[in-house]
DNA sequence: TGCAAAATAGCACGGTCGTACTATTTTGCT
DNA sequence: AGCAAAATAGTACGACCGTGCTATTTTGCA
């Protein structure tokens, strides 16, 4: 089970298909291109670092060059523009995220224990954010009236995390854990809430006590949708 | 009464204070330099338009230029630099915030029904920032780990405002509207969450019912924080 | 109605940007 | 070892940026 449904991942190298796919057949079926793959990855991985600081519009082939220490057509080359280095970076910082958010709590029983351990999961990420940035919100604010593939695949990222989030606490109501009547996207909403407030008084006002303010908001949240003490739980 | 205390406004134009000076003593007291005012305030009009929708760190002069019609020397001229422009739509920016959302709450009773109105003032204008755009938030992402002048405006200006809600918040506490335990700070943090998820998921994602959701988040929180009905209220 | 000063325009510079085009080096397989 | 193809580098172009410097126009008061 992964966070998103689609697997877009060929789309990305468009321009390298035709060629690479001749070859991969000729020679073997399996890992052709070793050394370009490598290096891009580096690319993506040095990208992700000044993105998440700079943001993804800030981000710039020749300072990538710089500190890659290639060549700016060198860089280039491997994405054929700005837009496709922008997505690589979008989705190599979702992946990143579901492999330390969704997926460890997945082995957490459902319901609200899982809930909790995705906003545990969350937190931890964010406190970590509050220095190095986080692009699913800079992204936000960058292309909020910017239409194009950039803005797509970035706000189906976050969308797709959200509507986990959600289907966890919808679960949670099924457990009964949580109100029958519950409103899981207002308690979604008021979560995804607490997460900006806190990257935006630590990392922007550097507001100290902030953490503790998201963590006891989270209590307030659930203590205000869980379900009176022991009743029900069919399961 | 203001939002702010410290009046800082001739520190914008540092550039034109000598012989501005010199020539208002020596003409009349009041006002002189009329048509150079009168322009800078268009100039801030339509950059303040710009950055909202791009940001101020989209914000250049030449486009502001094209959009006043004029030169961007001339442009130029009346700030000296970009960063002295980007203050002015700052300043120009957070002085609107306070006639629209924080002056009319000050007509309502203190205690509960004004931090009501401070909300319902600022979903208002939030409403409308939707389509256009909020430079305390999209500010906050440019300018989070960059230090200077801008920055410093800008965290001043919605430290002010924050710090302003706050006290609202204390002072229905006084007036016994909520809890006298009740955590002033946390409540104005899970508010000011409430607007970022606004803005957030209406602006970025275009979730419909983000603003109802914003609006239900506000009556959970004050349910939570308010006395129990009918008790004390010394005034 | 002049006349100084303020306001605006014109122009040029150095810098960075994304990217197209070509040349060179490196890779991986036979 | 040799050879095609992939990977990387070199170079150049046009566009836009902020801003310094020098005209030119416009303003407002004597």
């Amino acid at each position: 089970m992964s966070l998103s449904s689609s697997n877009a991942k060929s789309v990305t190298q468009l321009h390298a298909v035709a060629p690479a796919a001749g070859a991969a057949l000729r020679g073997q079926a399996g890992r052709a291109l070793q050394k370009g793959q490598q290096t891009k990855l580096a690319i993506v991985e040095a990208a992700l670092g000044l993105s998440t600081q700079i943001g993804l519009e800030g981000l710039s082939i020749g300072v990538l060059a710089e500190v890659t220490h290639m060549s700016k057509s060198g860089v280039f080359a491997h994405f054929g523009s700005r837009e496709e280095l922008q997505i690589s970076v979008i989705r190599e910082y979702f992946h990143r995220f579901e492999q330390e958010v969704f997926y460890p709590a997945l082995s957490v029983p459902r319901g609200l224990p899982r809930v909790q351990a995705l906003f545990a999961n969350w937190m931890k990420r964010v406190a970590v954010e509050i220095q190095s940035g986080c692009i699913f919100i800079s992204g936000a604010v960058e292309f909020d009236d910017r239409p194009g593939p950039v803005r797509d695949a970035l706000a189906n990222s976050v969308q797709t995390w959200l509507t986990a989030l959600f289907r966890a606490v919808v679960l949670a109501k099924e457990t009964g854990h949580l109100h029958a009547n519950a409103d899981a996207q207002q308690m979604a909403f008021e979560i995804h809430g607490l997460i900006l407030a806190l990257h935006y008084e630590a990392r922007f006002l550097k507001n100290p006590g902030s953490i503790g303010r998201a963590n006891q908001g989270f209590e307030n949240i659930v203590s205000r949708y869980a379900a009176p003490a022991l009743t029900v739980t069919s399961e």
